[in-house]
RNA sequence: GGCGCUGUAGCUCAAUUGGUUAGAGUACCGGACUGUCGAUCCGGUGGUUGCGGGUUCGAGCCCCGUCAGCGUCGCCA
């Protein structure tokens, strides 16, 4: 190693300063040419930088970003293990249990027929755990859901699991607190104030339409359904009527900037994946009026009405939404992200951490009209909702929370049942009964009898975390070897056929199923 | 399962809205030159335009189907 010779400095360079001075040379190995360059600025596209992955991995952004993970793991693993956590490690086979996503399945070589499942999360394992009186329990869990997938999620994941006995949410949450804050500090280097801001799920969902709304910029939603009851325009007047819902969204100063063609764009994006009627605007004119195609429907003053509860300035565009209460959340939410993202309202390092809070209990089903539990059936309901159990479900507010990081879930959990009898209310609300209930998870109403005390946790999806940290927008920029949106390893070329063997030792076999 | 975007040389892209022999940069191979660091200069190889049909005098371009990657809705307790 020496200085680079007078005027030979390459200022450019990390490195410019130096140079090395060989006296013999050996080349351990050679590279057949590759089929893209790992230095080179212009990415190659995603499949071959999955079949390749592991040149695509030497890219400098890759190994920071595999550093990073490192880093948030190792720090999660320290925060816990100081807070008096016991790591422990729970099966990978298990049983499929009813419920939630589907299986990942493996098949019993020993009981032929029967079938291991891949945990979803190791849920039941660290209920029990509590109950055999391990209070604060922890693991780096990999978890697995046969869903489609999306940029921010895969079908093996990890979380961040942990339970602990004798708290309520108030503890857990915490807990969480701390571990944003020091992560935030230690990994990006900046303070997150904390306690972290909360919001109950009922005001999420009025102002922002969703339970991760992203709160690094406002654009909330206004209703103006008292409004639209008391005008002539039908699309309004007619869904108020009928017990529907006029809301709406202000997106300041892009009146101009909003062509017909782009509105119609967002008309077209409405209708297609939210299923709405249609899109309203209108424009806030120089002189403070509205102002759109549909305008001359209205009078004067509800025109003002409405630019006066939208606080719409001059050069501002308002957006409605005309329908049932779930599609103007959906599509004002779906609307509000959009946007966010297209016209660049926050800045890109910015961090927004806050709790979602008193998630309902049950969902309905649309066509059944049975109860579904929103997070999972072992989900304790509010201590003040105990008794809408029986008489109004669908008001019944749960002991859970969502961790939301800029608009996405980060983390979410919930304080358990842990008596028999509200279990056995949740249950028949399900309509799981005590035959399916013993067969699926026995175990753990066996367990909860033997002294169970009250539990609760939460489960942190890792690998969003560090997508978020890094400021990345697809989950597979942080895991090593992903897989693709239909679930197949381009590398590995993952899943594959197996020899016929195997088959028959495992009395398998395949048959075509027409469609 | 639905909708959308993309697919052209090893790679990144272009090809005047259907028109002659599908181009460029880069990579690769050969040569020249050289205190190099995205070297430079000269020359060269490289294409069933993802695949299969169709329309047309003629298709990279239009139509149908299919495969793959991505995005999204459903789905993900």
């Amino acid at each position: 190693m020496a200085s680079r010779l007078e005027g030979k400095v390459n200022e450019k360079l990390a490195t410019g300063e130096i140079e090395v001075r060989c006296a013999e040379i050996e080349v351990l190995n050679q590279s057949v040419a590759p089929p893209f360059v790992p230095s080179q600025s212009d990415l190659p596209n995603e499949d071959l930088r999955l079949k390749y992955r592991f040149l695509d991995l030497r890219r400098p952004q890759m190994q920071r970003a595999m550093i990073t993970r490192a880093k948030i793991v190792k720090e999660m693993r320290d925060y816990f293990a100081e807070h008096d956590f016991i790591d422990v490690e729970t099966p990978i086979l298990g049983r499929s249990t009813p419920e939630g996503a589907r299986d990942y399945l493996v098949p019993s070589r020993v009981h032929p027929g029967n079938f291991y499942a891949l945990p979803q999360s190791p849920q039941l394992y660290k209920q029990i755990l509590m109950v055999a009186g391990f209070d604060r329990y922890v693991q780096v869990a990999k978890c697995f859901r046969d869903e489609d997938l999306r940029a921010d999620r895969q079908p093996e994941f990890t979380q961040l699991d942990l339970e602990m006995s004798f708290v309520d949410s108030e503890d857990i949450i915490g807990i969480i607190d701390g571990l944003v804050s020091r992560i935030a500090e230690r990994i990006l280097g900046r303070k997150v104030p904390t306690p972290l801001p909360r919001m109950s799920y009922e005001e999420a969902m009025r102002r922002f339409g969703s339970d991760q709304p992203d709160l690094r910029y406002a654009m909330e939603i206004v209703d103006i359904t008292a409004i639209a009851k008391t005008v002539e325009f039908r699309v309004f007047r007619g869904t108020a009527d009928e017990g529907g819902f006029v809301r709406g969204i202000r997106v300041d100063g892009q009146a101009e900037a909003f062509s017909r063609r782009r509105l119609d764009e967002l008309t077209e994006y409405v209708k297609r994946d939210f299923g709405a009627k249609g899109l309203a605007w209108f424009r806030v004119e120089p002189d403070g009026k509205l102002w759109s195609p549909t305008s001359k429907n209205f009078t004067d003053t509800e025109l003002a009405q409405i630019a006066g509860v939208m606080q719409g300035k001059p050069g501002d565009l308002l957006l409605f939404l005309a329908d049932s209460w779930n599609t103007t959340c959906r599509g004002l939410a779906g609307l509000r992200k959009r946007l966010g993202s297209e016209l660049k309202l926050y800045e890109a390092d910015s961090l927004h951490c806050s709790w979602i809070t008193e998630f309902p209990m049950f969902e309905q089903d649309a066509e059944t009209g049975g109860w579904h539990a929103k997070h999972h059936p072992f989900t304790a309901p509010l201590a003040s909702d105990l008794e809408l159990l029986k008489t109004d479900p669908a008001a019944c507010r749960a002991q859970a929370y969502d961790l939301v990081i800029n608009g996405s879930e980060a983390g979410g959990g919930t304080i358990r049942i842990h008596d028999a009898v509200t279990q056995q209310q949740v249950f028949d609300l399900l309509g799981i009964d005590e035959a399916t209930a013993r067969d699926r998870f026995g175990f753990l109403l066996d367990a909860l009898r033997f002294g169970a005390p009250p539990h609760g946790g939460i489960a942190l999806g890792i690998d969003r975390w560090v997508m978020l940290l890094a400021g990345l927008e697809n989950i597979r920029e942080v895991i090593a070897f992903p897989k693709t949106q239909k679930a197949t390893d381009l590398m590995t070329e993952a899943p594959g056929a197996v020899d016929p063997a195997q088959l028959n030792e495992l009395r398998l076999r395949t048959v075509s199923v027409k469609t």
